[in-house]
DNA sequence: ATGACGATTTACT
DNA sequence: GTAAATCGTCATA
């Protein structure tokens, strides 16, 4: 087991929101398309939400609607949503089976299907797909969905078991405590204290694909 | 049925 | 730094 390039399994994704959050740092989210081509970055920050209790969360309080079922669908699981009524982001649900906990993936170091990535993501900029940077395919959640194409049709696969979407293990060892940025979450400001505050989205220091 | 609100991004002053 | 874009979702009625 753990040869490079494994696909993350079901184990994985069990644990504390926070501890998954960490431990996703440093791997790759793939998406394979329609036509075989893949689309993948590595994981270069990431946000914990943690459940019922987190008010910043879309499980506060035990809510379960038809857009957060997936939350409460087992780890390994796949939470997107739209915002803004033109974004979407995506979560990797964990915590245990049952529990409405995840991670949001904010920012990828994009290193396959770049030109798929700028296809997409020209398609509601004006800019051409040339013009746009390295640093801007995947340096936010709704640019991440974006560039990787995932949008709610893919919300509630299971990365676990699905050819479309996993994680695929791209180092041997989880990324150093001393080498991960963490901070509070970001857009989450009415959540109110302590959520508001807490220490809960983590980065690769120094990574230039993380937002800003 | 209605209204307020986003786990955001981009353009502009 | 400020504001616009844009619409599904959720709480209230």
């Amino acid at each position: 087991m753990h040869e490079a390039g494994a696909r993350w399994a079901r184990r994985s994704f069990s644990g504390a929101s926070e501890a998954v959050a960490r431990r996703l740092l440093g791997h790759r989210f793939v998406h394979v398309l329609e036509d075989g081509a893949r689309v993948a970055g590595l994981i270069v920050e990431v946000e914990a939400y943690v459940g019922v209790e987190d008010r910043a969360a879309h499980s506060f309080g035990g809510r379960r609607t038809a857009r957060n079922e997936s939350m409460y669908a087992h780890p390994g699981t796949l939470y997107v949503y739209f915002t803004y009524g033109m974004h979407h982001c995506m979560n990797v649900v964990c915590g245990a089976a049952g529990e409405p906990v995840a991670v949001l993936v904010r920012a990828l170091e994009p290193v396959e299907g770049l030109d798929r990535m700028r296809a997409c993501r020209s398609g509601s900029l004006r800019r051409r797909p040339s013009e746009i940077r390295d640093r801007e395919l995947c340096s936010g959640p709704g640019k991440v969905c974006q560039a990787l194409g995932v949008d709610r049709s893919l919300d509630g696969l299971d990365l676990a078991s699905s050819g479309q979407v996993f994680i695929e293990r791209a180092r041997r060892r989880p990324v150093p405590s001393g080498q991960i940025g963490v901070g509070p979450r970001i857009g989450i400001g009415n959540a109110g204290s302590p959520w508001t505050e807490a220490p809960l989205r983590f980065w690769i220091e120094g990574n230039p694909h993380v937002s800003r």
